[in-house]
DNA sequence: ACCTGAACACCGTTCAAGT
DNA sequence: ACCTGAACACCGTTCAAGT
């Protein structure tokens, strides 16, 4: 058996393991060709035979992270439009945050995989049974996933992005302390509506967000 | 003149410039301690005289980006409170993309400087004007800073962030290029409005974005 | 086809020393 | 207070060579 002439230790997923692994573990900062490579044991130029250069390997990354998200959730049989888009949503960005050191590499590569097409795929398909018109739903479609995305990513921009992220409470605590030093008399909404923007970063953010953007997109619906 | 009894060569706003400087040129990658310490003719480790850590310099570019953009914009006589906000959001685009080597930046650096304290008190006393309640406000604030800065980060993105920015035509070219390789019979929606999609990265888009965002805000107004 | 060895031109940051 | 010299432990990527 493995008859093959070739002797690969290991493929492209593997190497994307490792990737993802380090991310989880050390954060962005943690994430290097060489690391990867001393993860599969082997010395650092080795790595180019599975991939062109560091941009590809960040890219792969993403596609996996994003893979990980449940599309059905947009097609299943359930409810309104609403439920299903929500609930795609917050799959995505739960898969995300538990994500948080790749979640800087969503922003800066590409998304060009085949995850993504499949995303945009059922994102319009489920706008455009809300009753928005082709062009609407792919508008909407695209303004969703800069929601998730660019939410997710300040989110995690807070603490540098290196895991575990801490428990919503304390970043909110750390929050509402930095904002206590706005001075009230030059800036008298930002003093009184602290507490709100303490939780900027949080899941209840997130849902007002999202509802809103929802009420945003139903008024594209044709009647 | 110049009595003191220290040598600065510089301050830290030169430094900033250097940093600024190095990123319009030759984008993300351009930025190094080391390349701003050879821009200002000095040793690397000189620079630790004027900022912490590397961390600290990107905050510092972040902050004068940030502070580009005209506020003043948000509270003016003009108009109506959507007119206001889209004048400000989209003179904050345009800095941004003035800038394509500092925007991935804003994703990763969490945005605590003064700048973004005044644009937050500026956003939420619009917000408020257009009879949104305090905590909406701040809620919507919040929002509206998401989505411009995710909509460029990604917008950027596909560029890789090295400047020039290609113009629109140009990208809108390549992305419609890239689209039409999906497969119609698997892919129904994307192939059907590909068009669209190929313009998910330019002004038009952004502009139904800001629109649709808007429309959601009024609906939080109350009565 | 896959991996190693060796090298190139880089990084951020520190420490002790000079003025 | 500000800068240099020297060093440390890193980077991504290339090329020629081995199997």
């Amino acid at each position: 058996m493995a008859t093959s002439a070739t002797r690969r230790n290991f493929d492209v997923e593997r190497v994307v393991d490792a990737a993802l692994d380090l991310l989880d573990r050390g954060g962005p900062a943690a994430l290097s060709v060489r690391a990867v490579a001393a993860e599969l044991g082997v010395r650092p130029n080795a790595l180019y035979t599975y991939v062109a250069d560091r941009a590809a390997l960040e890219r792969a990354v993403v596609e996996r992270v994003l893979g990980e998200a449940d599309v059905d959730l947009l097609d299943g049989s359930p409810a309104t439009w609403r439920r299903r888009i929500t609930a795609y949503a917050g799959a995505l960005r739960a898969v995300l945050l538990a994500h948080p050191g790749a979640v800087g590499l969503f922003m800066t590569a590409p998304m060009d995989g085949p995850s993504a097409l499949v995303v945009g795929e059922r994102l319009i398909a489920a706008l455009a049974s809300a009753g928005l018109s082709a062009e609407d739903a792919s508008r909407g479609a695209y303004l969703l996933i800069v929601h998730v995305l660019g939410s997710v990513a300040l989110e995690v921009a807070e603490t540098e992005g290196r895991p575990p992220l801490p428990p919503e409470a304390e970043r909110v605590a750390a929050r509402r302390e930095a904002l206590s030093s706005a001075d009230p008399a030059a800036f008298p909404w930002t003093a009184r509506t602290a507490d709100t923007a303490a939780t900027w970063v949080t899941t209840t953010q997130y849902d007002w967000d999202l509802a809103t953007l929802l009420h945003g997109l139903a008024g594209r619906a044709q009647t």
